[in-house]
DNA sequence: TCTGGGGTCCTAGGACCC
DNA sequence: TCTGGGGTCCTAGGACCC
């Protein structure tokens, strides 16, 4: 039954995917020739490792490993503090030369992308699979990087080709071949299947990839949601999800969040949200989006969180509005006695910010000054980093407080 | 499997109205 | 006051992704 294929043509759309391998890590060694062959570990500050090199994956060194444990396990890896704005570059020349093939690139994430290819290979005379190898050879040749490339009917096909051969890979999965490649594929292993849903399927005697696509529709509409029963057209071959070429316009939610040594001091813990309260806002401001709802949690050391949620009377992205409510929020939710160990803030319902209403306060010379002051501010902090100013409030914080007295980092308090 | 910090979308259920 | 149908809007929470 399993061997008969799922359908009997091979291509009405091509969708590629590509997949850079060990992103973060590659671009170091591309930079930085001398890194080449070595197990190099892209880490944050937290001690944990955000990204590794092939050599190193080898020495059984994995994503998210403690740079302690990396250390003792292979005493020569090389640990590298990361630099998001050179792997935006990166990524942003990446997709660039994906779009010197098809117009149709969409830009999933800072190293993935969807390429439609349907219909390029009489304008290429070349197969699917020689245009898959020369993006890959071009953004070799480039960008000194590899990437993992799966060509296929959809989105949901496509990932499954790239991820099947890694890293420098290419696979290309014609719609005759689908039923080869999901026979031995866990349903796990499907992307938008998560651990959740393929303990559920296993329930219903799911276990393979193909057991879920060769499902009737019917059984599919029966025990799935909306999202499941479109993974499985996709899996069948059938296009539901469009490569969408526009780039993102905007957030529709902005959020900051902090875990640190676990305290019950109070000062502490709200000294930590304010200061997600501001990065929030920044950034906010940095995208020109204003926010009418915010949700302020805190995380106990257990792990239970508690919400609150503030709806405003205007939109906002400056924090000295938000002080009143926040404080008042905080003090809702924030229970002595408890250790906690992580805030956060939401800001939700956001518009840009030439739309928002104009009554930012009741003042309008005051809300002029406090523009012009937070413009002041955050062309500092573009130009010097976001820890170089924070408001007065946040100075209660655990452990940087002293960093920045002594770096002499001015602190501020708005009085209005 | 979690680590930790961002995000998005969907659904169920309640409130409210006719 | 209850009964019943139907629609909309909002919210909480779940699930998944990188």
């Amino acid at each position: 039954m399993n061997e008969r294929p799922i359908i009997l043509h091979d291509w009405i759309n091509a969708i590629l995917h590509v997949d850079a391998d060990a992103f973060f890590a590659s671009v170091e060694q591309a930079v930085n020739p001398s890194l080449k062959g070595k197990p190099v570990i892209v880490g944050e500050e937290r001690g944990i490792a955000t990204a590794v090199s092939y050599e190193a994956k080898e020495r059984g060194i994995k994503r998210g490993m403690m740079l302690w444990q990396i250390k003792k396990l292979c005493p020569d890896a090389i640990i590298i503090s990361s630099d998001y704005e050179k792997y935006s570059l990166f990524s942003v020349r990446m997709f660039d030369i994906l779009r010197r093939f098809s117009p149709q690139v969409e830009e999933y994430s800072i190293d993935e992308a969807f390429v439609d290819l349907t219909g390029l290979r009489r304008v290429y005379h070349s197969s699917y699979e020689e245009i898959g190898m020369k993006i890959k050879e071009t953004i070799k040749r480039e960008l000194g990087i590899t990437v993992s490339i799966g060509i296929s009917l959809t989105k949901v096909l496509s990932k499954i080709a790239s991820k099947h051969k890694k890293p420098d890979g290419l696979t290309v999965i014609p719609g005759r071949k689908i039923h080869l490649y999901l026979k031995e594929l866990p349903i796990e292993k499907i992307w938008g299947i998560g651990a959740n849903t393929s303990a559920y399927c296993e329930k219903l005697g799911i276990k393979t990839a193909l057991q879920f696509a060769k499902s009737s529709e019917e059984f599919i509409k029966k025990h799935f949601s909306k999202p499941f029963y479109e993974i499985w057209h996709e899996l069948n071959g059938r296009m539901i999800y469009p490569v969408n070429p526009e780039p993102k316009r905007s957030y529709k939610s902005i959020s900051k969040a902090k875990t640190f040594t676990p305290t019950e001091k109070k000062e502490a813990v709200y000294a930590n949200l304010i200061e997600n309260l501001e990065n929030a806002c920044f950034k906010a401001r940095r995208y020109r989006v204003c926010a009418k709802k915010v949700i302020v949690f805190i995380k106990a050391q257990d792990y239970t969180d508690s919400a609150c949620e503030i709806k405003l009377s205007h939109y906002t992205n400056y924090p000295e509005d938000l002080f009143p409510l926040i404080k008042e929020a905080f003090e809702r939710i924030y229970k002595s006695g408890i250790t906690y160990r992580q805030t956060g803030v939401i800001l939700l319902d956001l518009v840009s910010v030439q739309i928002k209403q104009s009554s930012l306060f009741e003042n309008p010379v005051k809300a002029e000054k406090i523009e012009k002051l937070y413009s002041a501010f955050d062309e500092l902090k573009i130009k010097f980093g976001k820890d170089i100013i924070m408001h007065g409030a946040t100075l209660n914080r655990n452990e940087k407080e002293d960093r920045r007295q002594s770096l002499g980092i001015p602190l501020w308090n708005v009085e209005v």
